[in-house]
DNA sequence: TATTTAGTTTAAAATCATTCTAAACTACTT
DNA sequence: AAGTAGTTTAGAATGATTTTAAACTAAATA
């Protein structure tokens, strides 16, 4: 409920219910059908429509991060620290792996008239032989 | 045509003319929208559904590339060499960036049973002030 | 050259994730 | 206790993409 009003966002029964799934274990990744899938199997309901609105709050909220790279589907992050994925192109899942310890150099001139806005790396995986 | 025929592709009419578009100039970054716009305005008429299968067809014979992060609208990329991108979040527009150059340490392990696949980046760009 | 066949194009319908709508509801303020 | 502003809801709407099945066409074969 804190966690909710801190952001400015109303504590509903439906909000709590998505919270409570997001936010009490590890980060993880998801889809709104995911997540639907585990309201309806810890015994409660809620519309599609509320999932979505849900998630778009959260997000303009800084609650969870939304991962820029999955054509088909949205898929959401937990961990709103700064972070970069591996993807199983496979199977879409998703590993995070920390950002601190990288080291980038000799990057390229950013064009004129804009400023670095957030640089992300996805490494694609591939199952070895 | 023998640029077609050397990746296993009839040279179909509609083919040439998609072709025609993508391969005499610069390298692009485009929609399937915007091609079937281009095509209309080139005094040609193609369907929809040609459209989207001419390109998939391209893909798999890697004379395009899809670009991975780009949610509402498949985005494709004449350039097929590995490079990266800037993204002007506002506008969706890209701008390559060559990787040649680029020096990246510490990289993180990979997860076991894995390889590295390819790896790409992103720099979002926002307009300054 | 005529015929076959396998791949392609087409319009239209279908799909699927997501957003919108307008009415019913509920949290918070007064 | 009542008002109001934000939420939830079911269902319709949207928009990109895919599928369908029939008509067509390039290439292979006879």
């Amino acid at each position: 409920i804190e966690k909710l009003r801190r952001v400015g966002l109303r504590p509903t029964k439906q909000r709590l219910i998505i919270a409570d799934l997001l936010f009490n274990g590890p980060n993880r990744h998801f889809s709104a059908e995911d997540l639907q899938i585990e309201i309806t199997s810890s015994g409660n309901y809620m519309s599609v429509g509320t999932v979505y609105n849900c998630l778009k709050k959260f997000k303009k909220c800084g609650l969870i991060k939304q991962v820029e790279y999955s054509k088909e589907t949205a898929v959401f992050d937990t961990n709103t620290n700064h972070h970069h994925h591996f993807l199983n192109e496979e199977t879409g899942q998703l590993i995070d792996f920390e950002s601190d310890k990288l080291v980038l150099q000799n990057l390229p001139q950013i064009p004129k008239g804009f400023v670095n806005n957030g640089l992300e790396i996805i490494i694609k995986l591939k199952k070895n032989n």
